[in-house]
DNA sequence: AAACAGGCCTAAA
DNA sequence: TTTAGGCCTGTT
């Protein structure tokens, strides 16, 4: 992506796949918000930003030396979303999928938060998601001044290791408050290094997730496509469940989309949700 | 009002 | 190995 700086802000030229609303609106990240038509504020690895859409490009506003730090990175800009766009139009439902899709990146997202928000995801919807995760950050997490507004980092594992699950009743996050404290524990009692489980090949990095309480095989896949960055992983819900049942009846491997799968699989996902019967 | 939300756990065959 | 039922909470 070629990027370039105007007056302290940070502007992506039109080159490459970028819609921010499809970005942060298909289900993948659940701290950013929509101030206007094509403004979004959100935090994110510890740091505030404003991706806004103007001039038929992308402007990127953080504190300075936060772009090359940390958005070119967590927005996978590296990377061309419309070569890969084209290599996952494999029949005629992946290229509508695609095209309906095209402009969304995969976000290389904090492995924890990552962990702990597919956690809080399960059997749940995404403005309630979004609410949970928000009342934790703000309890728990550091302060952030940003555009003169307060915002909150997402808490360390062991900031929340110490607490109990009762200790969460108030983010109304159910069941799942257990989960959260117990996950949260491994990490900061040096049981368990995402770090460490990201450089695992594909199958013991699952297992070893799958091995943490109230975390199944499609948290896990979502923890190792969005948070352990591994592109190839293929997290199957509800919607991907359904939409694989109509189009792919015998089945679909998707071994074929190579290391672009969690690309196709959110272009599928989003595709679904968007346009639900 | 009952069913459902981007599941997971446990028990039981 | 697969299946049923229960689970917190909020919304439709």
């Amino acid at each position: 992506m070629i990027t370039e700086e105007r007056g302290g802000e940070i502007f992506l030229l039109p080159e490459d796949d970028f819609s921010a609303k499809k970005i942060f609106d298909c289900g993948q990240c659940f701290r950013w918000n929509a101030e206007s038509e094509n403004s979004y504020v959100g935090v994110a690895m510890g740091k505030a930003a404003r991706v806004r859409e103007a001039d038929g490009g992308v402007y990127i506003t953080g504190t300075k030396g936060d772009f090359e730090s940390v958005w070119r990175d967590y927005f996978d800009l590296n990377r061309s979303y419309e070569k890969m766009r084209e290599a996952v139009c494999t029949d005629d439902y992946m290229r509508l999928c695609s095209s309906f899709g095209a402009g969304i990146r995969i976000l290389r997202q904090d492995r924890w938060e990552a962990l702990c928000s597919f956690i809080i995801s399960q059997c749940n919807n995404i403005p309630r998601i979004k609410g949970i995760v928000e009342r934790l950050c703000e309890a728990y997490g550091d302060e952030i001044d940003f555009e003169g507004k307060r915002y909150y980092s997402f808490p360390s594992p062991e900031r929340i290791a110490v607490l109990s699950a009762e200790d969460l009743a108030f983010l109304r996050s159910g069941y799942r408050a257990p989960y959260i404290v117990g996950a949260a524990r491994e990490i900061a009692e040096g049981r368990l290094d995402l770090e460490k489980v990201a450089l695992l090949p594909y199958a013991e990095s699952k297992k070893r997730l799958m091995e943490l309480n109230g975390v199944g095989e499609k948290v896990a896949n979502c923890v190792i496509l969005f948070g352990l960055r591994t592109p190839s992983a293929f997290p199957i819900d509800t919607w991907i469940k359904k939409a694989l049942r109509a189009h792919y009846p015998e089945g679909l491997d998707t071994s074929i989309f190579g290391e672009n799968a969690g690309l196709a699989q959110q272009y599928m996902f989003y595709y679904e949700r968007e346009n639900e019967a």
